[in-house]
DNA sequence: CTCCTAATTTGGAATAGTTCTAATTATCGC
DNA sequence: GCGATAATTAGAACTATTCCAAATTAGGAG
């Protein structure tokens, strides 16, 4: 395993979702992305700055906020908030909640059995229609941190 | 039916919560609390100071932050993040999720039955251990505005 | 290839929401 | 009433994010 934090991944992937929604692929993003896919820590948009500077110097922070929006928008990525926090990141596309570490402030990702959203839904009352439910539990874990 | 905003809800209750925790009732204090009981819409600490400065023209904003801030504190307020969001504030203290209308921007509250958290905290894997969840619905409603 | 046009990036200024600070004011127990 | 403590106030400061206008880069047409 080499320490490198780019493209290893996402071969072609990321260019073709782009296409997909008339997009170019540029480095800034491709970085931006294997970034995310690196180290799956839930990071802020700053701290993906820091982690994309050493492969990309130049990179300002606005383009960081950008390509990360670029990413949402293709639905490559989720953006997670959590209270008053900075948003953060997260490749993972799988439904899934989040769950938050009082004690050492790490996110995880909790997986959820697809059968759990109808349940949801169906507590809603007639009038509401629901496309999307986000959901984040708050306590202590023993789990490790993410890779 | 009035359109007076203040302390009508509340009699001893809210001086008795803040005792309990070694505050003080002060005007202020009654007041935000009472614009939060009297329009149920999840309003910001802006909106809120906006409804209190009639009552009490000289009230500030680090005021009314304050204020929420003491009254979540007590638990007799609920803090409501959406996005990017400010925070909102709600004094429903029964279990319940949020529903937010993309439509409208209106927050509406969903109740929950008490048997959901238990089904919710089950797909927790081993080693987390959750104090509280959070549930929120974006959609489309058709429900009529919060009181 | 080279030009043209449009997408993208950049740095810095601007903004929104919130918190902090130091000084003033109000309140409670004695 | 008096002193100690809590609460409020105005404004400065801060953080995260967005906006903007200028510079750069990258396909596509010829």
């Amino acid at each position: 395993m080499s320490t490198e934090t780019t493209t290893a991944l996402h071969p072609a992937g990321l260019a073709q979702k782009l296409a997909d929604s008339g997009l170019r692929s540029t480095p800034q993003r491709e970085v931006v992305y294997g970034v995310l896919l690196n180290k799956r820590d839930h990071p802020t948009a700053d701290e993906v700055f820091t982690r994309v500077k050493p492969e990309l110097p130049g990179i300002s922070l606005a383009t960081v906020y950008n390509c990360l929006e670029t990413l949402v928008q293709c639905d490559l990525v989720r953006a997670v908030n959590f209270e008053r926090g900075p948003t953060r990141y997260c490749p993972n596309l799988r439904p899934h909640a989040h769950f938050h570490d009082e004690a050492t402030g790490q996110t995880h990702d909790i997986d959820l059995p697809p059968a759990l959203f109808a349940k949801l839904k169906s507590v809603l009352p007639a009038g509401f229609d629901a496309n999307a439910v986000e959901i984040t539990f708050r306590g202590k874990s023993t789990a490790p941190a993410a890779n």
